[in-house]
DNA sequence: ACGCTTCTGTCATCAAAGTGTCATAAAATG
DNA sequence: CATTTTATGACACTTTGATGACAGAAGCGT
C-alpha cells in the first residue's frame, strides 16, 4: 500500500496556506513543489510529470481555473483539486467545468484533503485495479489468470490477451481488424482469416465447455462481442 | 449533445432522497437504477455494468462502506461516491480507505453533486458512447446495436450500414449512387439497380413490420430519404 | 542442443446466414 | 393510359462462421 511517492504540485498565492500544505503533503509521504503562482508552472510541468495538481482559484494574474483551462487544452491530463476561499455556486460549476476533478473550500479540513488527493490519486494513477470482471469472470492481471465463479481456469497466453481485450473493451463489438491489431500486433502480415475464429473458438470451448454461457457472439461480417 | 448514457446505480434507503436523485439524474440522461438496500446490487452488477455507484453510507442491514469494500474485494472497480448524512471525520475516512473515490454530505447540493459525478466519470474514463438517435430509434455504435422504444432489433450487417447511413444523413434525401458508394463501396461493379430497393426493403419491414412508422420516404426517381 | 509437450496457424469441410437476382405486382408520373 | 419507377416474394448463390485434424513453431526441462 505504500506508493506515495506522488509528484503533487501546488499553485497557491497564500504563502502561510502553501506552507501549511506542503507540510502536510510532504508527512504524508509525496514529493511537492509549491508555486506562488501559475506563472511557471507550465515549464515544470514539461520536465517532470506531477500526478496531481493543487490550485488555488484565486490567483494574482492568471486565474487558477484558466490555467488548468490551458494545461487542458494543450493535452494535459493531470488531475486537479481546485482549492477556494469563496463558494459560490458559478465558481464551483466554472471550475469542474474547465476540467477539475475535485474541489475543496477553505478554510479545509486537512484529513479530507488528503483523503480526496488519495482517492484521486488511486482513481487516476495506478487506476488500474489488477482485476478485471465480467459476468461471472474474474481477470486477475497480476497473476494473469482467469476465475470463473471462483474456479480457476487456465489459458494461453493467446487466449488471455484475447479475453482481456473482449473484457476490457465489453459491450462493444470487436471488429476482427480491431482484435488482430490488439491481439496479434498490427505488423502481422500474411494474417488469415480464419486464425480469429479458430482463437475465439479454442478460448470459448476452455472457458465454457457445454457452451451454455454463450460468452462470445459473432457480429455476422463484422467480428464479436461479449454476450 | 446527449452522451450521457452511462449506467448509475444508487442505493440509498431513504425512499423520497432515492426518488430525488433519480429524479436529476434522469434529467441529466444517465440510466438509472435505484436500490433501497444494498441486498440485490451484486447479482445487479454481474449482468450490468454501471459505470458508477452512489451509495448511502447508512444503509439497512449490511452498511454502504462495507458493501463497497467487499465489492472491491471481489474485483470491482467501479467508482464511489457516498452520500451519508453524518460529517463525522471517521466515517470520512472510513468511506476513502474502504473504496469511496468521492463523498458528498447531505442534505446535498443537486449541482454540486452533478457536478462531481460528471467529474468522476471523466476522470475514470467512462467511454463515452457514440449513439446516433432518429424518432424513436437509437443507432449505438459500440455494440453495433439498434434499439427502438428500447427493444432491441437484430440486423445485419449491411442493414446496420444502410441505418447507419441514413440516420447519419438524416433529412436529406440520398440518391441511389450515393448509397452505393456509400454502402456497398465505390468499388462495386455489376451493381444490380434493384438491389438498392430490395435491401431498403428488407430493412424497413424488419424494423418496421407493420409499416406504420414510414421511416423510409422513396423520393421518385432519385432515392430515399428518411420520413 | 535435444526431445518432449504445448501452443497456434492453416486447411478442408460443413452449416448457416446474408445478399443479389429475377419475375411480377403495385404505385407514381405526365 | 402508357411509361417509368418502386415494392415484394421466391429462389439461388455467395459469403461467412464453426469445427476437427494436422503440422509447424515455440517453449520447457534435462
Amino acid at each position: 500500500m505504500e506508493k506515495k511517492n506522488a509528484e503533487i504540485v501546488i499553485i497557491e498565492d497564500e504563502e502561510d496556506i502553501l506552507e501549511l500544505l506542503e507540510y502536510h503533503l510532504a508527512k504524508e509521504g509525496y514529493d511537492v513543489t509549491g508555486f506562488l503562482s501559475a506563472d511557471n508552472v507550465e515549464r515544470f510541468m514539461e520536465e517532470e510529470s506531477p500526478a496531481l495538481l493543487i490550485v488555488d482559484r484565486n490567483l494574482p494574474g492568471v486565474e487558477g481555473s484558466e490555467f488548468v483551462a490551458k494545461m487542458r487544452g494543450i493535452g494535459y491530463d493531470t488531475p486537479v483539486i481546485f482549492l477556494t476561499a469563496k463558494d459560490k455556486e458559478g465558481e464551483l460549476e466554472e471550475g469542474f467545468k474547465r476540467g477539475g476533478d475535485d474541489y475543496v473550500t477553505k478554510p479545509f479540513n486537512t484529513k479530507e484533503l488528503m483523503l480526496r488527493i488519495e482517492a484521486l490519486l488511486r482513481r487516476s494513477g495506478v487506476k488500474q485495479s489488477d482485476k478485471l470482471r465480467y459476468r461471472d469472470m474474474i481477470l486477475d492481471n497480476q497473476s494473469r489468470e482467469l476465475y470463473i465463479d471462483e474456479r480457476k481456469v487456465d489459458l494461453t497466453n493467446l487466449e488471455y490477451r484475447l479475453l482481456y481485450t473482449f473484457v476490457k473493451n465489453a459491450q462493444q463489438t470487436l471488429q476482427r481488424d480491431f482484435l488482430r491489431d490488439e491481439v496479434w500486433g498490427d505488423d502481422s502480415d500474411n494474417f488469415h482469416d480464419k486464425t480469429i475464429n479458430v482463437a475465439i473458438n479454442r478460448l470459448k470451448k476452455k472457458i465454457d465447455p457445454s457452451g451454455e454461457k454463450g460468452y462470445f457472439v459473432p457480429v455476422w461480417g463484422v467480428g464479436y462481442k461479449l454476450g
